[in-house]
DNA sequence: CAGAATCCCAGACGATACTG
DNA sequence: CAGTATCGTCTGGGATTCTG
């Protein structure tokens, strides 16, 4: 019942929240191409925090996303691996990626005719005076 | 070649952090039907407040993702239109639709599985003692 | 009807320090 | 090396009120 809408974007939200936080993509990405330790996670990952990357892999490690297996010796050597799951995410986002490269130029102009028109728009509301250059 | 990754995953995330906000989707995907006003958006979008869809609204034109018409008429009357960059969008996410239908199942029993063995680790390091029913 | 402005809070995230 | 715990900050977004 209800609007046929819901159906669709409702799941996808969902994996938007899942995927959509600031780090769950570039792990995955990172793990795409193979199995990584915490530590080279951590230094590929440009501006991640030592909590944030923990955080990350835990909650990708219970969605089933990817598998955590540690070595017990010493140190400790943990690896992380993408699932055939993650990975079948990992090319649904593709498509997302592609969409993004091919329409980034005409993002980045309507943004900046948007704005204009803003500006000018609220220039004319603007007590006229001279300009604060 | 530094990192392979930071090409697709950087791009990726753009886009995440554009239409992985809590309502882009919705309102794109109801929009992707057809033309709407702002309060048969409203009323169609579940839960979503006043000020919040005005918000999103706002960003999806600025990015050019849809297009605002104002008819001067009282009372005031504004369309809402997918652009084909907001069409095309909305197919890119379909993907992440289909994923999810797909493994949806399966990320529910991750889950339940890493509950469950969280649970029964923590157990270990409890104290014995009479359990908290 | 459509939207702008204000106030407020929960939760996401970062920095730091400690542990096995 | 890998992970946990604690704390402070900052922002997304909800409720509410005012306008053309």
């Amino acid at each position: 019942m209800g609007s046929a809408h819901s159906e669709a974007a409702c799941r996808a939200r969902e994996m938007l929240d899942r995927v959509g936080d600031k780090w769950s993509l570039p792990v995955i990405s990172e793990l795409g191409t193979e199995t990584r330790r915490f530590t080279e996670l951590r230094r590929a990952i440009d501006g991640i925090s030592h909590r944030m990357l923990t955080v990350t892999l835990r909650e990708l490690e219970r969605d089933g996303i990817i598998t955590r297996t540690v070595h017990a010796v010493m140190p400790p050597r943990v690896e992380y691996t993408l699932t055939p799951m993650g990975h079948a995410l990992l090319d649904a986002v593709g498509s997302l990626v592609t969409w993004a490269e091919a329409h980034l130029d005409e993002i980045d102009a309507a943004r900046t005719g948007y704005d204009a028109r803003a500006e000018q728009a609220s220039a004319l509301t603007r007590p006229p005076g001279r300009e604060n250059r």
